[in-house]
RNA sequence: GGGCGCGUAGCUCAGUGGGAGAGCACCUCGGUGACAUCGAGGGGGUCGUAGGUUCAAUCCCUACCGCGCCCA
C-alpha cells in the first residue's frame, strides 16, 4: 500500500541511483540498428565555478523534459554534459583563495605552479553545478562528461587556432580593446556592461596659439541666426574624463559648424602636457552637444581611435596595464591611479584659470563584468579572428532555415548581431586557459603549430638553424573552446562514432542572453569546421524573475535559490542567505523584506514540483515570474496524482498484461479512452511545438479535472457494486489510463512518476522497465462521437443540479428525487444506464419519467428535457422565479446578438456556410430554451 | 537613436478572426471509504487608448499612452 504521502527527500535520490544503475542515461546506438533515430542535445556548458540558479533550473528542465521525451520515443537519445573552464572566473577564484590563505599570490608562485593549484582547485571544490543538476533529475549521459580545459577538447582548439590562421582568419593586430585594470587582460565587448552613473561634465579652456583671437556667437535669433558675439582667444572642450586630455592628439570639430571655422587648421596649446595640437575637421564631432568641440585621444577612447586614424595622429599611450598614469606625460602624474589623477589634473587646469565649468551628467561607464572594474580603452597588441568573414556561411545557414529559432523572433536579434560583427578578440592575458599555440623566433617572426617541437621544426626550417622559440604568454577566450562544443565533445578531430551518429546535433536550449556569445560563435565554427550546422533548432527560453517581475539579483536579495525550492529552508537561514556579504543598510532592508515575504521560510517540495512549475510558466517569448503561491498549486497536483493512485491501488485496480483499452464495454471507460488519446496527442504536439506550458496544463487537466474528477468518480459506482465483470473492465481501465499518465507526466515530474511505476506492481505484472525507458503513448481510433455525446450529457446534468442545489440552498447531505419530463427514448436511456452513478454523484434519490411536472419543484432545463427536482416541503418562490428569470434574461440577450448578426445580409453571404449553421443552431437551442423557462416560471407563478 | 517584447479577472499569466479562459486569492456550502496539499458551487474583465482593414477584431494593420529588455 502506498505512502499516505510521497515524499521527494527520500525518493528522489533513490531513484535517481537506480536510473544511473540501470544505465539509462547512456546513449543507445544499438536503437539506431533497429531503425531508431538518433537525437542529440549538448548542454550549454556551466561554469566551473558556478552553481545551480534559476536560470540553470529552467534551461536544464526544458532539455530534461526534450531528452526523457525522445527517449520515450523509442530514440537513441545522447544529452552531452560538461562544464567549460571560465578563464577569468576561475583564475579569480583560486587567487582570491590563496590572498584568503595568505599563500604566496599568482606571480610568485609562477605560471606552472599556479596552473597546477587551478587544477587542484577544480578536482576539490569546481563543478559544484554537476550534483545539483543531478538532483534537479538532469537525466544527461554523465559518462561522457567533458571540460573545455580536457586533453581532447584543447586538441580541438589548436586545430582550429591553426587552420583559421593558416587560412587568414585569424591575425595579429594592434587594436583598442577593452582593458580590465583589475585581472590586466583584454576582454571582448561581451564581457563589458555598460552602466549608466553620475558622473560630471568638464569644460576646460585650450588656448589658442599665440594668443590668436575669433568671435564666437553666443546669442542666436528665432532663425537660428547669431546675434552676438564674443572674442575668444581659446576654444572651449568638454570630456567627462579629463585624465586622458594628457593624450590629445588634436581637436576636432564639425566641417559643417561655421563657429569654428574662422580657426581650424590652427593650432592650441595642450593645457599642462605643453604641447601645441592642431584643431581638424571630422564627422565625429556633434556641433548640438556641448561645445560641438571635441578632444581627440586616440589610444583611449574608441570613437576618437577612428578619427586618429583617419587624420593620421598621434596615438599616445598614457596608462599602464594597471591602470596608472604613465608614458609621454608630466612626472608629476606618472605612476598615479587613473582616478587620482583625474582629480588633480581638474585641480591643476582650474589653477591655470583654464577651467570654464563642472557639469552633473549620467554618463555610461563601462565595467567589467566579472571584475566590476572600469574599463579602459587600450591600445595593445592581441589575436583576432576574423568573424565577420566567419559569420557570412552561419548568417546564410538561418536565412534559409537550416537552423530555425524558436520563437522565430529571436533571429532578428541573431542577425542584427552577425551582420555588424567586429573583429573578435580572442587573446586574454591570463593564465587559466588554452595556451596560444604561437611561438616567437628571435627576430619576432611568427610560428604557429600545434606542439612546441612542432614549432621549433617550423623554426629551423625558417632560420636555418636550431633558435630559441619563446611561446606567446596568453591564452585563449573561453567562448573559442565553448564555440567548439557541439563537435569537438563528440570527439572532433577525430572520426568518431558519436560524431557521425550525434552531429549535427537537435536542439539547442538557451537563454537569449548568450546568443551573441555562444550560439554565433557555435554557429560560425559549426559551420566552417563541420560544414553543418550544429543544430536545427535553437530553443531560445525567457529569464526567470521573482514574482514582482524584477531579475533576480544578489543586491537586490531577491535571489530565489532553487535548492531551497527542492529543500526547503528556514526563514532564518534565508535572510542569512540573502544578507551574506551585503553592506549594513541593504542588508536590513533585505532582511525585512524577506521576512514578510517568506514569513515560515520556504518548505520543500521537491525536484518535480520546481520543474512542473518551470514548464508551466514557460509560455514562448515571455518571462517566468516565480512565485510561491504557483509552486504550492502544483505541489498539489502532484499530491492529487499520488492520492489518486491510492485509490485505484485500494480498489485493487490492477494492470493487466496486453490490456487492450478499444475492448472495453461501459461507455465510461470508452470515453475515459478517447479522452486519453486526446490527452495524449495534445501532450505530443505541444512537446514536438516546444510549447511546454501547454503541454504541462494538457496533461494537468486530464489528471486533475477528467481522471480524477470525473472518471474515478463515475467508476466508484461499479466499484462498490456486485457486476464482476464490469468491476474488472473498470478496474483495468483505470489502471491502464493511470499508467499511462505516469508516461505522459514523467518528462515533467520524473521523480513522482518513477516512484508509483514501481509502486504500483504489488498486484499484476512485473514491470519490463523502468518509466524512464517505458514506450511513450500512442493511440488512435479511441474516440467515440456518441460516447463523447452520452458522458457530455451526464457531466451536464450533473453538473446542473448541483449548482441548483448550490444556488437554492438545498443541503448538500439533502437526497432529492429527479423528475424527467419530455425525455426521449436516448435519455431515458442514459438515465437508465448510469442511475446509481447519478444518484450517487448528484445525491438524488429517485430518478423517474413523467409526462406532468409535478408543482413546487425547482426546474431545470437540460436541451430538450425539463428536469424537476421535488423538494419536501415548500419552495422558496421568489427565489426560484428570480433564478429562472435571470436565465430567461442570458438567453434572449444571446438571441439578440445572434439575430444581430443573422439579420446582417453581409454576414449571411459571405461569412463561411459553417459559421452561419452554427449562429442558426445556437438561435434555436437559446429560444428552446426561452420557451422551456417560460413554461417553467407559469407553473412557478401558479404557486404563489 | 536602432531593435525586441509586454499592457486580458484583485494577483500571476494562458489564449483566439466568429460563443472571454486557468491557477492563486475572495465568498457560500461540505470530515461523504483516494485526496482538507481536498470536494461542490459562486462573484469578478467595455481584453491599455484612438483610428483603420473585415460580414465580423480582444486577436490583423497604424498611431498614441504606459512598462520592460537588448544594442549604440
Amino acid at each position: 500500500m502506498l505512502e499516505k504521502q510521497f515524499k521527494p527527500g527520500e525518493a528522489e535520490q533513490r531513484i535517481y541511483q537506480q536510473w544511473e544503475d540501470a544505465g539509462a542515461f547512456k546513449s543507445q546506438p544499438d536503437r539506431v540498428a533497429a531503425g531508431a533515430k538518433s537525437y542529440c542535445i549538448v548542454i550549454p556548458p556551466p561554469n566551473v565555478t558556478g552553481s545551480l540558479h534559476m536560470g540553470h533550473a529552467l534551461n536544464n528542465t526544458v532539455q530534461d523534459i526534450l531528452i526523457r521525451f525522445e527517449r520515450m520515443r523509442g530514440k537513441d537519445v545522447l544529452w552531452q554534459p560538461g562544464m567549460d573552464h571560465a578563464g577569468i572566473a576561475t583564475q579569480m577564484v583560486v587567487e582570491r583563495q590563496l590572498a584568503r590563505n595568505n599563500e604566496p599570490g599568482r606571480s610568485d608562485m609562477g605560471r606552472d605552479a599556479f596552473i597546477e593549484r587551478v587544477w587542484e582547485w577544480k578536482a576539490k571544490s569546481g563543478g559544484i553545478i554537476i550534483n545539483q543538476l543531478r538532483r534537479l533529475g538532469a537525466s544527461c549521459d554523465w559518462s561522457r562528461e567533458r571540460f573545455t580545459m580536457d586533453e581532447g577538447l584543447s586538441k580541438a582548439v589548436r586545430k582550429v587556432f591553426v587552420e583559421l590562421y593558416e587560412a587568414d582568419l585569424i591575425y595579429r593586430d594592434k587594436r583598442l580593446v577593452n582593458w580590465d585594470p583589475v585581472f590586466q587582460t583584454a576582454i571582448s565587448d561581451l564581457e563589458v556592461e555598460n552602466i549608466e552613473v553620475d558622473g560630471h561634465f568638464w569644460h576646460f579652456k585650450y588656448p589658442l596659439e599665440n594668443g590668436e583671437t575669433y568671435e564666437f556667437p553666443i546669442a542666436h535669433d528665432n532663425e537660428g541666426e547669431p546675434t552676438e558675439w564674443e572674442t575668444r582667444d581659446y576654444i572651449s572642450i568638454a570630456t567627462t574624463r579629463p585624465e586622458t586630455m594628457l593624450g590629445d592628439g588634436a581637436v576636432a570639430v564639425h566641417p559643417s559648424d561655421t563657429r569654428y571655422a574662422p580657426i581650424v587648421g590652427k593650432r592650441v596649446l595642450l593645457p599642462l602636457a605643453d604641447r601645441y595640437i592642431p584643431i581638424i575637421t571630422d564627422e565625429h564631432p556633434d556641433p548640438d552637444f556641448g561645445s560641438g568641440a571635441v578632444k581627440i585621444t586616440g589610444a583611449h577612447d574608441f570613437n576618437d581611435y577612428a578619427v586618429a586614424r583617419r587624420h593620421d595622429l598621434p596615438l599616445l599611450i598614457i596608462m599602464d596595464e594597471q591602470g596608472a598614469m604613465a608614458g609621454e606625460i608630466p612626472k608629476k602624474y606618472i605612476g598615479m591611479d587613473r582616478f587620482e589623477a583625474r582629480k588633480l589634473i581638474v585641480e591643476d587646469i582650474d589653477k591655470l584659470g583654464l577651467l570654464l565649468e563642472v557639469e552633473d551628467k549620467k554618463v555610461m561607464q563601462p565595467f567589467g563584468d566579472r571584475s566590476h572594474a572600469v574599463i579602459e580603452p587600450m591600445l595593445t597588441d592581441q589575436w583576432y579572428v576574423n568573424a565577420k568573414k566567419l559569420a557570412e556561411p552561419a548568417i546564410a545557414a538561418v536565412k534559409d532555415g537550416r537552423t530555425k529559432f524558436v520563437p522565430s523572433n529571436w533571429d532578428k536579434t541573431y542577425f542584427q548581431w552577425m551582420d555588424n560583427i567586429e573583429p573578435w578578440c580572442i587573446s586574454r592575458q591570463l593564465w587559466w586557459g588554452h595556451r596560444i599555440p604561437v611561438w616567437y623566433g628571435p627576430d619576432e617572426k611568427v610560428f604557429v603549430a600545434y606542439t612546441s617541437a612542432e614549432a621549433k621544426e617550423q623554426a629551423a626550417k625558417h632560420y636555418s638553424k636550431t633558435v630559441e622559440l619563446r611561446q606567446d604568454p596568453d591564452v585563449l577566450d573561453t567562448w573559442f573552446s565553448s564555440g567548439l562544443w557541439a563537435f569537438s565533445t563528440l570527439g572532433w578531430p577525430d572520426k568518431t562514432p558519436e560524431l557521425k551518429r550525434y552531429y549535427q546535433t537537435d536542439v539547442l536550449v538557451t537563454g537569449f542572453d548568450i546568443i551573441f556569445f555562444w550560439v554565433a560563435r557555435m554557429m560560425m565554427m559549426g559551420m566552417h569546421f563541420m560544414d553543418e550546422v550544429p543544430f536545427h533548432t535553437v530553443y531560445v527560453h525567457a529569464l526567470v524573475r521573482d514574482e514582482k517581475g524584477a531579475k533576480m539579483s544578489k543586491s537586490k536579495g531577491n535571489v530565489m535559490d532553487p535548492l531551497d525550492l527542492l529543500d526547503g529552508i528556514d526563514l532564518e537561514q534565508l535572510v542569512d542567505k540573502r544578507t551574506i556579504g551585503l553592506v549594513k543598510k541593504d542588508a536590513k532592508a533585505i532582511a525585512k523584506s524577506t521576512r514578510k515575504e517568506y514569513p515560515d521560510g520556504i518548505p520543500s517540495f521537491g525536484a518535480d514540483v520546481l520543474r512542473f512549475t518551470l514548464a508551466a510558466m514557460a509560455a514562448q517569448g515571455r518571462d517566468v515570474r516565480m512565485s510561491l503561491p504557483r509552486v504550492e498549486g502544483y505541489r498539489n497536483f502532484s499530491t492529487k496524482l499520488w492520492n489518486a493512485a491510492r485509490f485505484t491501488q485500494m480498489n485493487e485496480c490492477v494492470r493487466q498484461q496486453g490490456f487492450d483499452p478499444s475492448s472495453c464495454n461501459a461507455t465510461i471507460n470508452k470515453w475515459i479512452a478517447g479522452e486519453m488519446q486526446k490527452a495524449s496527442n495534445a501532450v505530443t504536439l505541444a512537446i514536438e511545438l516546444h510549447r511546454y506550458n501547454e503541454a504541462a496544463s494538457a496533461i494537468y487537466n486530464f489528471i486533475w479535472h477528467v481522471y480524477c474528477d470525473w472518471y474515478l468518480e463515475m467508476i466508484k459506482t461499479v466499484l462498490n457494486g456486485n457486476d464482476a465483470q464490469a468491476q474488472a473492465e473498470a478496474r483495468a481501465m483505470a489502471a491502464f489510463v493511470l499508467d499511462q499518465i505516469l508516461k505522459l507526466l514523467h518528462p515533467f515530474m520524473p521523480f513522482i512518476t518513477e516512484e508509483l511505476w514501481q509502486k504500483l506492481v504489488e498486484q499484476g505484472p512485473e514491470r519490463e522497465s523502468l518509466l524512464i525507458l517505458a514506450q511513450w503513448p500512442t493511440f488512435s481510433g479511441l474516440e467515440d462521437e456518441a460516447v463523447d455525446r452520452e458522458v457530455d450529457w451526464l457531466i451536464r446534468l450533473i453538473t446542473e443540479v448541483r449548482s441548483v442545489r448550490a444556488e437554492m440552498n438545498v443541503p448538500a447531505g439533502t437526497k432529492v428525487p429527479l423528475i424527467f419530463t419530455g425525455a426521449g427514448d436516448e435519455v431515458k436511456g442514459w438515465v437508465k444506464t448510469h442511475n446509481e452513478t447519478l444518484r450517487r454523484i448528484a445525491r438524488l434519490e429517485e430518478l423517474s419519467f413523467s409526462a406532468d411536472i409535478p408543482d413546487g419543484a425547482i426546474q431545470m432545463i437540460l436541451d430538450d428535457v425539463t428536469i424537476a427536482m421535488s423538494l419536501e416541503g415548500i419552495i422558496d418562490v421568489e427565489a426560484e422565479q428570480a433564478r429562472l428569470n435571470k436565465d430567461i434574461d442570458k438567453q434572449r440577450g444571446d438571441i439578440k446578438k445572434i439575430e444581430a448578426k443573422l439579420g446582417n445580409e453581409n454576414f449571411t453571404a459571405r461569412a463561411p456556410a459553417e459559421v452561419v449553421e452554427e449562429q442558426k443552431r445556437r438561435k434555436s437551442d437559446a429560444e428552446q430554451a426561452v420557451e422551456k423557462l417560460l413554461i417553467a416560471l407559469k407553473r412557478v407563478e401558479a404557486l404563489g
